[in-house]
DNA sequence: TTTGCACGTAAAGATCCTGTAACCAAGACA
DNA sequence: TGTCTTGGTTACAGGATCTTTACGTGCAAA
């Protein structure tokens, strides 16, 4: 742990030693890229902890670090959701590299960023400024509505919620949780307030949300034909 | 390699050994998810290899399978990218959970495959927005009934109510309970409206039900089942 | 043909899901 | 430190969906 500690703070790392277990709850709190564990000082309860900690937090890398095992505790740690285990006594410098590597293949795909901004009916999204627009006009998005939005505006399929959490907030969601749907609210209301006569986000009953742009009859008394208004808002010079 | 062959076979893995390394650009055309690689093998060359094929191909998984080594060897080739290093000799099953950490890692961030659309008949089953369609009209199905319209597409066998409810509602069926039926009713309902001239549900009295599209004809209605005739699917005038 | 089940059908009640709004906590900022 | 913004929770109402129940019909064996 010595001999640890000063590598991290060398490195710059941010760490914190644990004496006891903490539950994931407490875990989600420390916003942690990477948790390394010791099975044998967990005692009998570890393998509960560790699927435990790696189904509600399954973005975040797990290294079990433990003393001698056999085969089957590696497999069985491995199948619960470690990224990686090694064996004590080890280098310091090899657990780090450890860590780097599966916090490494946790990052690279968070990491393209200044993805071309994109059109969809009457609004353009712009991940390099993280905010929604109609016609350059700011839809006021906050940084959870953006992501959310962004998520949705990335596939044309139905997503369930616990995919829009997992995906957005970075850890499982608890069971009965309405986050999703409330912040689905705030960004209808949103979008509605700058794109009135579309609707993008469709609800899937029993399933969860589709994005997709489309029409609404809402300001005119027409059910369904709308051929009078030779209206051309479409693809304004926005995308450059 | 041997062993590992049988165990890739038995999960039903795909892989391919290669007797000479292959360039990241034969590498790339392969798609694959991961690759095992062994130092040693590779000889005074591998260290460039390892760094290049991590360069080149940032998404695939790279593992190191090696003999012994020390600890700065195997901080280099985690360094250089690797995103895992196991000692030979070693356990083909932990090897393999090894690699599925990786890939599990890899792909928590990719969107899941979106399953294909499959059609029987005059209907579509589109998983992607948990929906059934003819012709592009939606079935307005409800969530449960699109479970079990997907399920029951899915193999040619008769399914046991059992099994339907246990895939289905995720645990074991009550004795006695009727909603399998009832919900088999439902669907045959809205597939006779979107379909009239299909049979697609059939009841295997005593044993459960099975999917199978078959014309309904006034012509002629077969009394027994015409289980390895292939079906003709083609536009017949009625539709529109 | 009779008889005992299994299945099809329908409707009503219970349950679950979702939109909505109000509320509280945590962080940003002056 | 106080205020404002943002994130997240909870409660409630209305509606959609699911489950249960009941009864009629059809199948298969005796």
């Amino acid at each position: 742990m010595q001999v640890l500690s000063k590598r991290l703070d060398a490195l710059g790392c941010e760490y914190r030693p644990l004496a006891a277990p903490m539950g994931p709850e407490g875990l989600v709190a420390m916003r942690l890229n990477a948790l390394v564990v010791d099975l044998a000082i967990l005692g009998p309860n570890g393998w509960g902890y560790l699927e435990q900690v790696c189904s509600r937090l399954p973005g975040l890398a797990v290294i079990v670090c433990t003393g001698p095992s056999s085969v089957a505790q590696r497999v069985r740690g491995l199948r619960l959701g470690a990224d990686a285990w090694i064996t004590k006594p080890c280098h310091a410098e090899e657990l780090i590299c450890v860590i780097e590597a599966a916090v490494r293949r946790h990052r690279r795909t968070e990491m393209p960023a200044l993805e071309a901004s994109t059109s969809f009916g009457e609004i353009t999204v712009r991940p390099d400024l993280y905010q929604g627009y109609v016609n350059d006009v700011s839809l006021e998005l906050t940084a959870r509505e953006f992501e959310i939005l962004h998520l949705l505006t990335g596939s044309d399929r139905v997503l369930r919620r616990e995919e829009i959490y997992e995906r957005v907030w970075g850890y499982a969601m608890a069971h009965g949780d309405r986050s999703v749907d409330v912040f689905v609210r705030k960004l209808r209301q949103k979008l509605r307030n700058g794109s009135p006569a579309w609707s993008y986000i469709h609800t899937h009953f029993g399933v969860g949300y589709r994005f997709a742009p489309e029409r609404e009859g809402s300001g005119g008394a027409d059910l369904e034909l709308v051929e009078d208004s030779p209206i051309d808002v479409l693809d304004p010079a926005l995308t450059g």
